[in-house]
RNA sequence: GGAAGGGUGGCCGAGCGGUUUAAGGCGUCGGUCUCGAAAACCGAUUUACGGGAAACUGUAACGUGGGUUCAAAUCCCACCCCUUCCGCCA
């Protein structure tokens, strides 16, 4: 949610960085919600303050017992008509508040331009792509030689999108997410969490995937709980409605869970293989910063997510995102992209975004520093997806004969072992 | 899932229809005292929204939502959460 004084001090200022995005929202509907609201507030106040006088008047009365029937019988209407503005003001509240969730963040003045995925500026780019003329095998046909993954059987036990990782493929994953795991603890002193995978309506509204959001999310109905989409939702969730002690400042935190999508409306796209998956497993990195260097701690962030895969020695590149591309919640927001040589392909296998104040607002997370309190600002990144790494991983340290070259990094999670197959 | 008890300020805890934003205590901050500190004493100590240059002031908030009432932390209903006991269970 972004600030209502914003909207309401500079409503041009708010509507030329909501225009900057590719999705079109109806300013002038919330404009004339929150105008509406505040109004019915207002009288509500003055009758409320008018309530307050009179019952005041008949404890007194009645303390030195005297007769107040006629006060009460005259402060009897208005009780009825407070009740119908608070109804009012309720309802129109409500709108407001419905409204306002749909309102994406407004992009950073640093975010560049543009309306489309070609739009986004490639910060960066690390590692030697290998040339045009070299064959890679894929990682669908590797996976079949080794035996590392079994997409058949995944969908016959839930349907397509579901892998099963076997043998060497399971145990590669696995080292995957634990390298993660230990790097972002160890060596960059972020606290390891493991969360639940099922959050409440309340949760999922605090981060920004509901309301708008619902129908790409698996549900319990029975007991209104959704499967995370994200570690993000339950680490950035677990300070809800607090308060934040600024000397603690910056959390960090991370995560490994499984994340479920059901990637609604992209039917038809990248269907085969690991690129698209209804579950797949990921490690997230979340952060809650002081307003004043919450975008330090994004280029921190990146770094962090960058250094995994430099020592997976696998190729990437950055790209800042264009306002058009950003997502919902992001203030700012870079990709990390892998290179896939035998697709010939970039792949996203991180986004590392600054949501600013805009979750800490929903979800109601401040902080308390001379006597001020603030929202502080969250921003999360991932560290990363295996699904995508392990396309990567597989193409691009596969070794003539036949095996996967595993880097020096990764071998303390594979028993020592320099290649595998 | 069943039964009982309970959810009040940073924390403990009183209040159980009107003078209550809420006694008392702890903690924290400021002051007095002191060479300094402790102790003691004095004062301050929630948030959101609105008005005001400011002092200040209005409204709302005692788990959440409804209801009763001139008036609700206090009474009634529903839901959520916690504790204990029982049942079930990896």
């Amino acid at each position: 949610m972004i600030d209502p004084k914003l909207y309401r001090d500079d409503p041009e200022k708010v509507r030329a960085a909501l225009k900057r995005r590719s999705t079109a929202f109806d300013l002038d509907a919330l404009l004339r919600l929150d105008q509406e609201k505040r109004k019915i507030g207002s009288e509500l106040e003055t009758l409320n303050a008018e309530r307050n006088a009179a019952t005041e008047a008949i404890a007194k009365l009645k303390r030195s017992g005297g007769d107040a029937s006629a006060e009460i019988e005259k402060t009897r209407s208005l009780g009825d008509r407070i009740k119908e503005l608070q109804a009012a003001f309720n309802e129109a509240e409500e709108k407001l508040n419905a409204l306002a969730m749909l309102c994406p963040n407004l992009p950073h003045p640093s975010v560049p331009d543009g309306k489309t995925p070609a739009d986004n500026k490639v910060a960066k780019t690390w590692g030697k792509l290998p040339p045009e003329s070299q064959v890679f095998p894929h990682h669908l046909e590797i996976g079949e030689k080794l035996k590392l993954f079994d997409f058949e059987r995944g969908a016959k036990l839930s349907g397509r999108g579901f892998p099963i990782y076997t043998g060497l493929g399971a145990r590669l994953e696995r080292a995957l997410i634990n390298f993660f795991l230990d790097v972002h603890v160890q060596k960059f002193g972020f606290t390891e969490i493991s969360p639940p995978y099922l959050v409440s309506r309340a949760s999922m509204t605090g981060t920004g995937q509901l309301p708008k959001f619902e129908e790409d999310m698996y549900r319990c109905g029975d007991d209104d709980l959704f499967l995370v989409p994200t570690a993000e939702v339950p680490v950035t969730n677990m300070h809800r409605d607090e308060t934040l002690d600024s000397a603690s400042l910056p959390l960090s935190y991370c995560a490994y869970t499984a994340c479920f999508r059901r990637e609604a409306g992209s039917w038809g796209a990248d269907t085969r293989g690991f690129l698209r998956l209804h579950q797949f497993d990921k490690v997230e990195m979340v952060k809650f910063t002081l307003p004043e260097v919450s975008y330090d701690a994004l280029e921190e962030l990146r770094e962090q997510a960058e250094e995994l895969l430099r020592m997976l020695e696998l190729p990437y590149r950055v790209l800042e995102l264009c306002a058009g591309d950003l997502g919902f919640g992001a203030a700012k927001c870079y990709d990390l992209e892998v290179w896939a040589p035998a697709e010939k392909k970039w792949l996203e296998v991180s986004s590392c975004s600054n949501f600013e104040d805009f979750q800490a607002r929903r979800a109601n997370i401040r902080t308390k520093a001379g006597g001020k309190t603030r929202l502080v600002h969250t921003l999360n990144g991932s560290g990363l997806a295996t699904p995508r790494v392990l396309v990567s991983f597989l193409e691009t340290h596969y070794t003539p004969r036949g095996t996967v070259r595993i880097p020096p990094a990764l071998r303390p999670y594979l028993g020592g072992a320099e290649e595998i197959g």
